[in-house]
RNA sequence: GCGGUAUUGGUGAAGUGAUUAACACGCCAGAUUGUGGCUCUGGUAUGCGUGGGUUUGAUUCCCACAUACCGCCCCA
């Protein structure tokens, strides 16, 4: 028996509902911010993912789907979808105008070891923002991240934030967290003394030695804003106080992708069923990425979250009840046929409708209504045909009417 | 990629080196051929993740692989 591949899953029933639950809600809320709507490629040149995501993270080093395609092509799954967006913007010259907002869903693809909350095939919400840049447009995605799941009824949020200052603040940054761990680079984890190289700022955001009291009280990123990136971090709290988004300024966020700038924030929930997997919302703005990937230099901002984590909380919760609303089921007790002539008539005219296609006698078919639930169930049987009438059962008041078939759909109209 | 635990029907599961693999839910049929969700009766794994091995005999022991979950790592 062929099983799915390692790290999928197939999503039906409660679940599925969920989902589309999500996803429609995700719609909507995001016409409420004018983002719109954008549906990228799947896998990209897997160049796109080195130069945008970052040589130096796990993501592309050891966790991308690569193939060779039949034109000798080097493709990716996409790892995330931030490097793909900005390619989008790029190509197709968004840049001439003053502002972009983008909202995607869909799924991305790791090559991880799988656990619960994380998966290989998984599906990700998010938005990009492109054009200006403001402490208010920072502000709008955070609280746009935080109403978003607000709004889903996760209740038990919390919003924190840091910010890694520009080019010149981080530069000057990685000289003095590289000077203040001279001392103590035999202390380090083999990995951390790797990205005491490529990338320090990583290292206070490691699990091993983050807990450190030496890394603990080394020197922060915000310690080391110049004036600038200072005013603009203190900017976006502002406006965050103004939108009344709760938040806590924590120095070692650093966030694992390389194209952050400035601020970076996560919004993460505490409810024990997500174990470690509890991050879910990650984002920041990211002022050099266009320009790495070849566009006119043009700041951006955005986020991603993850939708089967957000699935679990709201199941937890039960902050989604899913109803089965099915209008009408149809009882046939004779054989001309005629009841699936109502049943495709109604369907027509926007009644979700059901009938026994297995032949059950009395017994069974009330059991499937006892199943499904439905508003009215309509008989039809030797009777009704004969006196082209439908007997109507209303399934709340279990009353019975007889309705003349040609007045059938203006009845269901009226009562339901 | 590393370490650990697990894997029995549609589902939740009990169980044992050798006769019919418990129990419960679900599903199917009937009691009840025009009114149900209750009850009762019967049916429902030729099989115990896959492939090897040990054995007179393995679902039970051993090995490998696969998958799931937990920890590490990483992140959504």
């Amino acid at each position: 028996m062929i099983q799915k591949p390692k790290g999928t899953q197939d999503v039906f029933g409660v679940d599925a509902q969920v989902y589309k639950y999500i996803e429609s809600y995700t719609d909507n809320f995001m016409n409420l911010y004018n983002y719109g709507y954008i549906k990228i490629p799947t896998f990209e040149e897997t160049n796109l993912f080195y130069r945008g995501v970052g040589e130096s993270t796990d993501i592309v080093n050891k966790e991308t789907y690569d193939f060779v395609d039949k034109g000798g092509r080097n493709m990716t799954l996409r790892p995330e979808f931030t490097a793909g967006v900005v390619r989008n913007y790029i190509e197709n010259k968004f840049y001439s105008e003053q502002i972009s907002k983008f909202y995607y869903f869909g799924s991305a693809f790791r090559y991880e070891r799988p656990q619960s909350g994380r998966l290989r095939e998984f599906t990700q919400v998010g938005v990009e923002v492109f054009g200006p840049k403001s402490a208010y447009l920072d502000a709008e995605v955070i609280s746009l991240a935080y109403r978003y799941l607000s709004g889903l009824g996760i209740t038990n949020l919390s919003v924190k934030i840091n910010s890694l200052g520009d080019k010149e603040s981080r530069l000057r940054y990685n000289e003095v967290i590289r000077e203040y761990l001279k001392n103590d680079y035999d202390n380090l984890c083999d990995t951390c003394k790797d990205r005491l190289n490529k990338n320090p700022l990583r290292i206070l955001d490691c699990k091993y030695d983050g807990e450190r009291d030496y890394i603990k009280n080394a020197p922060k990123t915000i310690d080391y804003l110049n004036d600038e990136s200072k005013e603009y971090f203190e900017n976006v709290k502002k406006a965050l106080d103004l939108l009344d988004i709760p938040y806590t300024v924590d120095a070692s966020l650093v966030r694992g992708l390389d194209y952050y700038s400035h601020t970076v924030f996560e919004v993460v929930s505490n409810i024990p069923e997500l174990g470690k997997a509890n991050t879910l919302c990650g984002g920041g703005r990211y002022d050099g990425l266009v320009e790495m990937l070849d566009g006119p230099s043009t700041p951006g901002v955005g986020f991603a979250m993850g939708i089967e984590r957000i699935m679990t909380i709201i199941k937890e919760l039960e902050a989604f009840i899913p109803k089965d609303t099915l209008d009408v089921f149809v009882m046939s007790l004779e054989d001309s046929g005629f009841a699936y002539q109502v049943v495709d008539d109604l369907r027509s005219n926007g009644f979700s409708c059901e009938i026994d296609y297995t032949g059950k006698n009395m017994k069974g078919l009330w059991k499937l209504v006892s199943k499904y639930e439905p508003c009215f169930i309509l008989i039809i049987g030797e009777d009704e045909v004969k006196g082209d009438y439908i007997t109507v059962k209303d399934n709340n008041t279990k009353e019975e009417t007889k309705v003349k078939t040609s007045e059938l759909i203006d009845y269901l109209d009226m009562n339901i």
